[in-house]
DNA sequence: CGACCGATCGTCT
DNA sequence: GACGATCGGTCGA
């Protein structure tokens, strides 16, 4: 179990590097309590020629602007005033590139997880499908917060590791991105990267 | 099934 | 003052 080196993360094709963060597997430690997940559903959102993106025109805000920070850090904000999503920053400096992560397979601390959720115990097939499906359910259970953007994933607290395991290249499917019609032509990108048949996955399945 | 809807609040105009 | 990179429940066919 290896953390993700901080080269990882600072390359210019922020497709690539999303494809490559499936497998991978992300872990908080936040008051001794370790919770993780595999990777399996990312999007990409590419910089300031990305209608998608928040960083879209050079746009820069009190709320995005760890998005132009180098990459290797969480960059977490609210959506609909109750979820926080986590993302990714990749890239060099001033070049605002994210990737959300939508999607873990749950593996250690399910019981924590639980909790977090509201759950006391696991139970159903079904609660358990659903703890780390989509990209506000997976920052629940994992316990992240907004406050928690700008967190280093070099830290002991938030990181991702890679532990050898890769999924095969067959399981990979490509889409456009979820929830972002606003965008206009660049809804239509194939930014969105998740393994194929994986229960965890959100969204309809095809 | 699919369509719709309410929750809930920080952020930006 | 409007609006989300969402979710889960409800309703009707």
């Amino acid at each position: 179990m290896q953390k993700l080196p901080g080269s990882f993360y600072k390359r210019n094709n922020v497709c690539q590097v999303a494809k490559e963060l499936l497998g991978k597997v992300l872990v908080s430690r936040f008051n001794g309590i370790i919770t993780s997940g595999r990777i399996v559903e990312v999007e990409a959102y590419n910089g300031i020629i990305d209608k998608a993106s928040h960083a879209f025109g050079g746009r820069r805000t009190n709320r995005n602007e760890i998005m132009y920070a180098n990459g290797g850090v969480a960059y977490v904000y609210l959506c609909y005033g109750i979820h926080h999503l986590f993302n990714v920053i990749t890239n060099n400096k001033e070049t605002p590139h994210a990737i959300l992560i939508r999607a873990l397979e749950p593996v250690l601390g399910i019981d924590e997880m639980l909790q977090r959720v509201g759950k006391t115990k696991p139970d159903s097939y079904r609660l358990d499908n659903t703890l780390t499906r989509g990209p506000g359910n997976l920052s629940k259970a994992l316990g992240i917060f907004t406050f928690h953007s700008g967190t280093s994933l070099g830290s002991k607290e938030l990181f991702i590791a890679d532990d050898g395991f890769v999924f095969p290249k067959k399981q990979i499917a490509v889409s456009p991105r979820i929830g972002v019609d606003y965008a206009g032509n660049d809804a239509l990108l194939p930014y969105r990267f998740y393994v194929k048949g994986n229960p965890f996955v959100s969204g309809k399945p095809k």
